[in-house]
DNA sequence: TGATTAGCATCACAATGTGACTCTAATCAT
DNA sequence: ATGATTAGAGTCACATTGTGATGCTAATCA
């Protein structure tokens, strides 16, 4: 299964559609989060996770910008969907009950 | 921040009360989330969620049934609880908008 | 031409998760 | 009373995942 930090980066992946490259997901997931993300952690779990076939990415153009290295651009594939998707629904899942939960009426699942 | 083990770890307990010993918490876990739980992921995690004080153990009698060998009791602190319900927000604040959350409609929090 | 900038890469290490195996003490059947 | 069976805990070496410090590259700017 995905580790939690594994589902920030797919979930900030996902939300930032094209314009997700590495210095992207990481501000987003810092802002996500509140919490600092290492670059070691960012990077390796990119690695890891397109091992896995759950992300694809490759090399963009430099961009005419003062430091505009080119970026690693990362796309989230189908299976990494479904794995988000099976991650989240699992803790939701699991949780239902639980005295942290928000108790919303009718709770469907 | 907790990792996704010891969430369901710490749910699993909190769910079971004044139940929640190592043999129930293996078969809470593999029923709510249909994997296989294992007893090294299971003992160790409990030890290390101890250490950080988010639960509390002690042996309990031994119990009058065939092989009824004393229980490893555990209970959730309240920082466990907190903990807890931090990974879960996290969890939910983070997965907001992402495609695979069913959106229903006013979307509290 | 060298200071500054955006961004990626790496490596050794820390924290977490796993499973095979073993141990204990209690009942049960002979 | 002795050995099979049972519920349950403990351990250890290993696999996977997360972290941060440090450095690299290529582009702009002055």
């Amino acid at each position: 299964m995905l580790g939690e930090f594994e589902y920030l980066l797919i979930t900030a992946a996902a939300g930032l559609g094209d314009k997700a490259y590495g210095a992207a997901i990481r501000e987003e997931i810092e802002e996500s989060t509140g919490r600092k993300c290492s670059i070691g952690a960012l990077y390796t779990t990119i690695d890891r996770l397109e091992t896995k076939g759950l992300l694809k990415t490759w090399m963009s153009d430099a961009t005419p910008q003062r430091g505009g290295r080119a970026k690693r651009m990362v796309r989230v594939t189908p299976e990494g969907v479904l794995a988000a998707k099976s991650f989240y629904d699992a803790v939701i899942r699991v949780s239902r009950g639980a005295s942290w939960v928000a108790n919303r009426n009718g709770s469907s699942l």
